[in-house]
RNA sequence: GGGCGAUUAGCUCAGUCGGUUAGAGCGCUUCUCUGAUAAGGAAGAGGUCCCUGGUUCGAGUCCAGGAUCGCCCA
């Protein structure tokens, strides 16, 4: 039979994005995505939720941040056994979606989409969501997230808008939907009210009027006299025309004071930066006082009864502060959040005088139609001629514009439709305390903040593209409203079977009212969209109309992961949700994701100019890199500093050696033609420790990955990685080459383990191993995870010893300015107990690697070295406390040769503090050597290494023969021959080195692989210069 | 203005329960090893652990205040 080479040979110059395209096509031809899924049915389920993105922008980095930690941890699981549904989602409805369509379409405001038709509009919103579909499914392929795409949740499907209206009915049935009035950012000039995160696009730094306005006491009493005057500031003269109150703060301490003959109120801590210092104090007393004392207000436009009793009365808030102003704040009900709530506290009406296009109505006479805030000057100028003005400054502060158009936004009350979450706060803090955040501080920080500072949901937007809200209202009672729960229920009371629940259809749906039998017809809000993804626990499966037992089976989540920002997002929506439905929370464990910043630290932004696109990563480098680098190059939650150099690094100080390790593997096992299930894993010493670290390793990235730490489990990986490069199989390499088949099972048998445990990271890369190496399944990602084996802790822990012996003694070596590959003598190690025990026990490992010809070990260092004792603060601090500086004192005066004699012998060394004795062992004491002069020694803590550096001729000759090798082995290599190829050898040149080729002549052929060896090479041949002599060199192929 | 987080070598990051001499990689300089390696090894240069105060026998680590940066909210 013809032998073959048992493994596919390896490129050593790999390219991993294409290597990694043709992983990509091997999976698709063995279908290995689903077939990981067919393979755990029934398994126990691991639950796992996708947070929709919008596909209508093309994804970019951080969106590939968020989709390897959505896929590192399912891999993981399902590799685990579990059964791990992926179901993939896209987030279809909302105010950015509409902005994009608006923008393609030129138009600005709602008239224009009303004019263009909702209908029409909506369509092109529903074609715009799924614009760049494309780009999201080829990118998600290809950075290897394994996800259900072809079956992914739409919240644009009737079906998931109808389990949203399931929901909507369960709370509008425990009464926690209702309709109130919202005050909102709008701008006057689009005419529409901007979301939070509009808001925050546009905030400007502007110059704002501030005034300080009299508003003189009517038939006032204690603690105020007759004429006493409240002093009011605000930097929005243009909401005074409707002022309905003045705010104080029941604790806050007020004062009378006199100046230019008139007696003000305003706030003690205030008094002398408002009225200046030669104010005169009259008075003191508590805000709380002034309540109800009552006023003329600024403008007359509008009477005190138009917003009721306790208009143009003092009020008490709780938002008053004594940082700017005067401690007296003007309230107008109608255009700000805190007097909005002071209103609704106080039974204040609203009233607003403002149009939405941001002039004022008629009721403000002389000023109506004008825009409001173009009024401020004309009315700073009215209140200065009826002397109700007492100052005007400019003020300077960060106020929100419109980010399209740039126009100051207004802030107005509206109504609107609101969860009552308030009223399950207590509920949604306890969901939260069930919640394994990472990292933690969300859970108390953050989100638990958030979620304690709750104010009920304001669900409804007067928009276009967006789950209806299925409330209908009667036309002859407006008291008279239903929620509607089902497409079903819908059908039944109109008669009219929908197909597309959205606006304008649903708008024409109306029935009878059951109260009164008059029309009931919608509203004309649709919802917020978070609330769209927030029900995908259920509305991703039609629940409860469809899959009702599946949802349950599949709720809650084990794991969530989406970026920091989702706490006010998806984090949030999906707890309240689910709070108010089931009492519980929907996840069990998240993992929140940081920001990406550019090199400079700077946030990446398309308009910045910095943002690196995902592709110009994965074309340089590879899917795998990407990946690697985001799992192991920090936690994520700190963000990142993202850059190419930074991935290139991984790629090379990971990647790159985990493939040279292999295919050094494949080019001796194929060149031995080594039986692939031949030798046995573990037996010689050195197999032995390798394969104890790779059970480390995998017991570290087990409870790494179980415990969502993929930066301390990737790490780790890379770790054993370098351990297996850079001594395992450096200290091995003559078994390779001599086709030692214990070593070839070995090394196999970590790199097969390292595919598997590196499966979930770099699933490219971990595949393409696996496959060369065993393929015993169609792909790694259907292996079982590594369950970790067992151990062999004295052998982990003498090979450390070991290797740092070796390193005191390399450093020796440069030290003594001596090549490794001249051998020396002797080698004498400083050692005792355990240490010596372990060097000894690695003896030939340490002596090979340091190139001596043998060991000597001493116990005493006297020889070498002078002992330093110092005492063991960890163990005497707790034992000694405050006298530890008398202890340190006492141990530093102890002879130190007497000290290392003791503890060899384990006997106690007595101190005395304060006239008591105690008794110190070893773990009390830290000895370390100190070097003397004129040696050269290498020392580390209690051990130490010494060189014989005396040659003799032999030595020398030796060393002379192994430079011989080394420059064949260039010549060899130069002649681009292949490692298992075998040669001719002639040699000439320099005398001293060909007697030093002939005396080691078997080492010389033997290691170069020469069949043959001639000295008559003085001519012919490359020319190599060795320490200042002249070799020729003749190779030939045999 | 409020909340949360971060700040350690030129860069990217570790740093365990508080333990006295704070580490790694990259980059730089000088050596060196190599029958896989663009790799590896050794030495060197490089630190006000953001600042100030406190607790403690002992603080990069704990506490308070401040600075800077970021995020969220207003």
């Amino acid at each position: 039979m013809a032998e073959r080479s048992p493994y596919r040979a390896v490129d050593p110059r790999p390219d991993f994005p294409r290597l990694e395209d043709a992983v990509l096509q091997r999976w698709r031809e063995r279908d290995v995505f689903r077939e990981s899924l067919r393979r755990r049915e029934g398994a126990p389920a691991w639950v796992f939720y996708e947070g929709p993105p919008t596909a209508n922008g093309l994804p970019g980095t951080h969106h590939v941040l968020a989709r390897v930690f959505k896929d590192v941890f399912p891999r993981y699981r399902t590799m685990r056994g579990y059964s791990v549904e992926r179901k993939g989602g896209w987030d279809c409805h909302g105010l950015p979606v509409e902005i994009a369509v608006e923008e393609k379409l030129g138009i600005k405001s709602k008239e224009d989409i009303e004019r263009y038709g909702i209908a029409e509009f909506n369509q092109r919103c529903r074609e715009s969501v799924f614009e760049y579909l494309e780009e999201w499914n080829r990118l998600t392929e290809r950075i290897g997230f394994w996800v259900d795409l072809d079956d992914a949740y739409r919240t644009l499907d009737a079906t998931y808008v109808e389990s949203v209206w399931w929901a909507l009915r369960e709370i509008w049935d425990r009464g926690l939907l209702y309709e109130g009035h919202k005050v909102v950012p709008y701008c006057p000039r689009c005419g529409t009210a901007l979301s939070s995160h509009e808001v925050a696009l546009g905030y400007r730094d502007v110059a704002d009027p501030s005034v300080y306005v009299r508003f003189p006491t009517v038939d006032a009493d204690a603690p105020l006299e007759p004429g006493d005057v409240l002093l009011v500031w605000t930097t929005t003269p243009w909401t005074l025309v409707s002022n309905a109150a003045v705010a104080v703060d029941p604790d806050l301490i007020y004062v009378r004071a006199r100046r230019d003959g008139e007696v003000y109120v305003v706030a003690e801590a205030l008094m002398e930066r408002v009225l200046g210092e030669d104010a005169e104090l009259l008075d003191r007393f508590a805000g709380r006082e002034l309540e109800g004392v009552r006023y003329e207000p600024p403008f007359f436009f509008l009477g005190a009864a138009e917003y009721g009793e306790r208009g143009h009365t003092v009020l008490l808030g709780d938002f008053v502060t004594a940082q700017d102003g005067t401690g007296l704040v003007h309230t107008a009900i109608a255009f700000g959040e805190d007097d909005f709530r002071l209103g609704e506290q106080y039974g204040l009406r609203v009233v607003n005088p403002v149009r939405p296009d941001g002039t004022y109505d008629e009721r403000i006479g002389p000023y109506a139609g004008t825009s409001v805030k173009d009024a401020d000057p004309d009315l700073i100028g009215d209140l200065r001629g009826r002397g109700r003005l007492l100052r005007e400054e400019v003020y300077e502060h960060a106020y929100p514009h419109c980010w399209r158009c740039g126009t100051p936004l207004l802030y107005y009350a509206k109504p609107s439709w609101y969860i009552a979450t308030s009223r399950v706060r207590d509920r949604l803090l306890a969901a939260n305390e069930a919640v394994d955040w990472h990292p933690e501080h969300i859970r108390h920080g953050r989100f638990g903040k958030w979620l304690e500072n709750n104010v009920d949901w304001a669900l409804s937007r007067e928009r276009y593209w967006g789950t209806p809200l299925p409330v209908w209202r009667c036309e002859a009672d407006p008291a008279h409203v239903h929620c509607v729960g089902s497409l079903d229920e819908l059908a039944q009371r109109s008669g009219t079977e929908l197909e597309d629940p959205h606006r304008p259809f649903v708008d024409e749906v109306t029935f009878a009212c059951d109260d009164c039998g008059a029309t009931m017809r919608r509203v004309p809000e649709v919802i917020d969209v978070w609330f769209d993804s927030g029900a995908m626990p259920f509305a991703q499966h039609h629940a409860p109309f469809e899959n009702d037992e599946h949802f349950r089976a599949h709720f809650p989540a084990q794991f969530i992961c989406e970026a920091l920002d989702q706490t006010r997002g998806w984090f949030y929506s999906l707890l309240a949700i689910s709070t108010l439905l089931f009492d519980r929370a929907p996840y069990e464990n998240v993992v929140c994701l940081g920001l990406i910043l550019d090199a400079e630290g700077q946030k990446m932004s398309k308009s910045k100019g910095n943002a690196v696109a995902p592709w110009e990563v994965l074309d340089r480098f590879g899917a795998d890199a990407l990946r690697w680098y985001f799992f192991t190059s920090k936690q994520p939650w700190d963000g990142y500093r993202f850059s190419l150099e930074t991935i290139g690094e991984g790629v090379r100080q990971f990647l790159l050696q985990l493939w040279n390790t292999y295919s050094f593997f494949v080019l001796y096992a194929n060149v031995n033609r080594v039986d692939r299930e031949g030798g046995q894993a573990g037996r010689a010493e050195l197999d032995r420790w390798i394969v104890s670290r790779l059970h480390a390793t995998a017991e570290v990235v087990d409870r790494g990955l179980a415990g969502y730490d993929a930066t301390t489990a990737g790490r780790e990986i890379a770790a054993f990685v370098d351990d297996v490069s850079n001594w395992y199989v450096r200290r091995s390499r003559r078994r390779f080459w001599d086709g030692d088949p214990d070593a070839f099972a070995t090394l196999r048998h970590c790199l097969v383990t390292v595919s598997q445990l590196l499966a979930p990271f770099c699933p490219f890369l971990a595949d393409e191993i696996y496959e060369n190496l065993d393929g015993g399944e169609p792909s790694v990602h259907l292996c079982h995870f590594p369950e970790p084996g067992s151990r062999d802790a004295q052998l982990e822990h003498d090979m450390a010893v070991a290797r740092e012996a070796v390193r005191l003694g390399l450093a020796a070596r440069g030290q003594a300015k001596l090549k490794v590959r001249q051998p020396l003598r002797e080698a004498v190690v400083v050692a005792a107990g355990p240490e010596r025990a372990a060097i000894e026990r690695l003896a030939e490992v340490v002596r090979e690697e340091l190139n001596v010809k043998s060991l000597r070990f001493v116990e005493a260092a006297d020889e070498l070295g002078r002992y330093e004792v110092k005492p063991n603060f960890r163990a005497l601090g707790p034992r000694f406390g405050k006298s530890m500086p008398q202890v340190a004192a006492a141990v530093a005066s102890l002879d130190p040769a007497h000290v290392a004699a003791a503890l060899r012998e384990e006997r106690p060394v007595g101190i005395t503090i304060d006239g008591r004795d105690h008794d110190l062992t070893g773990d009390d004491l830290q000895l370390a050597m100190k070097p003397l002069e004129g040696y050269q020694l290498e020392r580390e803590g209690s051990h130490a290494v010494a060189l014989e550096l005396a040659l003799d001729e032999e030595l020398r000759r030796e060393g002379l023969a192994r430079e011989v090798v080394h420059a064949v082995q260039a010549a060899r290599k130069a002649a681009g021959l292949a490692v298992e190829d075998r040669i001719s050898l002639t040699l000439g040149g320099d005398g001293e080195l060909l007697a030093a080729a002939r005396a080691h002549e078997a080492y010389v052929t033997g290691e170069t692989l020469a069949t043959s060896l001639r000295y008559d090479g003085a001519k012919a041949g490359e020319p190599a210069t060795i320490e200042g002599r002249e070799l020729r060199i003749t190779v030939e192929k045999a």
